[in-house]
RNA sequence: GCACCCAUAGCUCAGCUGGAUAGAGCGCUGCCCUCCGAAGGCAGAGGUCAAAGGUUCGAAUCCUUUUGGGUGCGCCA
């Protein structure tokens, strides 16, 4: 039961009506008819912008169109009012058993909210794509923790989701990752070795070291690395990717998928992608201007091969392909949005780090090229993660040891606080994680509140469920029951919402909400015990009460699910 | 120099394909809590939606310009 889907669609219905009926010009177009919350409920249960949205097109005056739909409106059995507002807003108050309809529906069968919006359409949310040269951090995690919950969103909306990791292993920096790695190696035959500016470090690859030594003992020892490089770089990338995995298993991510840059060369994958570039004459020889103000000491005219992305609204075209012959690292890219273009995806999800905006207009280019622009592409960028304790920054720096990894994350708050953190924020802000604060139990914070919620859900259903008790009918009569019910009624529209806009936030702003209006019901049972779910004196009672938090628990699950967090039975 | 993102209450942030008197938490002020569901509750004050123009019945939301902050900008991926 989506009841702002319903309520619209007696609208829109209603809109033909008076059309045949000669109260409205013939075809308007009504696509742009909301119906939505009011924001003040003083104004009723539901509010519709329709005689304004048509006033102009059907040359009419709002208040009579809203008038001559009132009219027809008040004849439905949903709708007890219908009063014309404002500048021409129609308030809809309806039936008071509807919300009674709502947690029954809730109730009913599973998946209340799910949506067919999506209508099984192909998508591809490609997220985290780390290079695999170390474990993940904590800037990893946001991205990881955002492009998941987005999967699962649009999953639920009603799309053929594929979660997708794509592996940086072509480029120079697996190579830098091997020669690092092979430093390591050779100290496990006990050599004293020395890091330098343009290697890793980083303790991490110490295991790899020794388990390279198992695997080939000393056959690369103090060998040029014309002997290892390839053998040595492939067998850290594996490490490496070993490692993120484990990473992100520790927050609960399973990728359908991971997409090798190393498997598009050689493999002709890139001269067919810029072949079909080449096809629609977007591939030239030209020289690019220098970029202004950023004084380029060392910049000197030069003929490349370049992509036309100019004709796809970026700012200049991009170079392809190095004067040495060798592709640029964007030839890969392109490769890669070409493949998935050809996996027939009709949108396309990208999830960066903010520090790669820089890309988005080329990426876009590529694939509206690619597709003849039928194919959609969406790139989310995260912002920082600032990380505190107790109130104070908490610095990080590679040099100093102190980065803080995914691990060290999870390990210190788990899974659900950390993902639930990660998704209090809209993607484009910063976001603040304070490692003391995200465990704090209260109502300041959102994953204590909502969890609190829910473990409250699952008292009363315990304690019922022991008195040998189930829900029956739902009686909804108090204010504070109505809030909570038309809180369960949005569920649906808000799915819709975030899906439409791919904001999971939302979901998490929404589950703070409703477990808002859920508290506040149960604090007027402090005064009111008329008001508890858990009727003492009255089974009967208890029943039609324990409907509604049932309910609650349903959604609050399912919209933790979303998330990719654990509902709790109790706190600790 | 150019491009992209951001700017909303003292603080941290929401704000729906443009909708009515712009919301929440913290902080602040006042009231409530011997017991019954208080790891609190209720109420209140607090705003030039960075600024100025424009589009429209209607703008925090869309467009232009300006200011302030972040990110990025040809043989690095």
């Amino acid at each position: 039961m989506h009841l702002f889907a319903e309520i619209r669609a007696l609208v829109i219905s209603t809109l033909d009506d008076m059309a045949e009926a000669a109260e409205l010009p013939a075809g308007l177009d009504t696509k742009n008819v909301t119906v939505e919350p009011p924001r003040d409920a003083a104004h009723g249960d539901m509010a519709t912008n329709a005689a304004m949205v048509l006033a102009k097109p059907a040359k009419m005056k709002p208040r009579d169109i809203a008038e001559a739909l009132a009219a027809r409106l008040a004849g439905d059995p949903r709708v007890v009012s219908a009063e014309v507002a404002g500048p021409g807003f129609l308030n809809l108050r309806l039936a008071p058993g509807i919300w009674a309809d709502v947690v029954r529906s809730v109730l009913a069968a599973p998946g209340f909210g799910r949506s067919q919006m999506g209508q099984g359409r192909k998508v591809m949310v490609e997220y985290v794509s780390a290079n695999p040269t170390g474990p993940l951090h904590v800037g990893h995690t946001r991205g990881a923790v955002f492009g998941d919950a987005l999967a699962s969103l649009l999953d639920y909306a009603g799309f053929d989701v594929t979660r997708e990791y794509y592996i940086n292993d072509g480029g120079a920096q697996v190579d830098v990752l091997a020669r690092s790695v092979y430093l390591r190696y050779l100290e496990a035959h006990g050599q004293e070795v020395a890091f330098e500016d343009g290697t890793y470090p980083g303790d991490y690859l110490i295991a790899v070291g020794e388990a390279l030594k198992a695997k080939v003992g000393d056959a690369f020892v103090d060998k040029g690395e014309q002997f290892w490089l390839t053998e040595v770089r492939e067998f850290a990338t594996e490490a490496m990717m070993a490692l993120i995995r484990e990473d992100l298993a520790q927050l609960g991510i399973e990728m359908d998928n991971y997409f090798s840059e190393k498997s598009l060369y050689d493999t002709g994958k890139i001269e067919a992608a810029i072949g079909s570039l080449e096809a629609k004459d977007l591939i030239y020889r030209g020289v690019l201007e220098p970029p202004k103000g950023k004084a380029p000491e060392d910049w000197e005219p030069r003929e490349q091969t370049l992509f036309r992305a100019t004709a796809y609204g970026d700012d200049v075209d991009r170079p392809i392909m190095k004067s040495d012959g060798a592709w640029t690292y964007f030839a890969p890219d392109i490769a890669y949005h070409y493949d998935k273009v050809s996996r027939g995806f009709e949108a396309i999800i990208n999830v960066f780090g903010a520090d790669h905006g820089g890309y988005v207009k080329r990426l876009k280019a590529v694939v509206a090229a690619l597709s003849d622009e039928k194919v959609s592409l969406d790139i989310k960028l995260t912002q920082l993660v600032k990380l505190f304790k107790n109130g104070q920054p908490f610095k990080m720096s590679k040099r100093a040891g102190t980065f803080v990894t995914l691990r060290d994350v999870v390990k210190q708050v788990g899974p659900d606080v950390t993902r639930f953190v990660m998704l209090t924020r809209k993607n484009d802000a910063p976001l603040d994680f304070d490692f003391d604060k995200v465990l704090e139990q209260s109502k300041d914070n959102p994953v204590f509140y909502v969890q609190y919620a829910h473990a409250r859900v699952r008292s009363v259903l315990r304690k019922a469920e022991a008195a040998g008790l189930a829900a029956a009918a739902p009686r909804i009569e108090d204010a504070a029951e109505i809030d909570l019910a038309k809180k369960l009624a949005e569920w649906p529209r808000l799915v819709e919402i975030a899906a439409r806009t791919n904001e999971p936030h939302r979901i998490a702003f929404y589950l703070y909400e409703l477990a808002g209006n859920f508290h506040a019901l149960w604090n007027k049972g402090n005064d009111n015990p008329d008001l508890r779910f858990f009727q003492e004196q009255s089974p009967g009672a208890t029943s039609e009460k324990i409907a509604l938090p049932e309910a609650v628990g349903v959604v609050i699950s399912a919209g933790l699910g979303i998330l990719g967090v654990t509902p709790v039975e109790e706190m600790r």
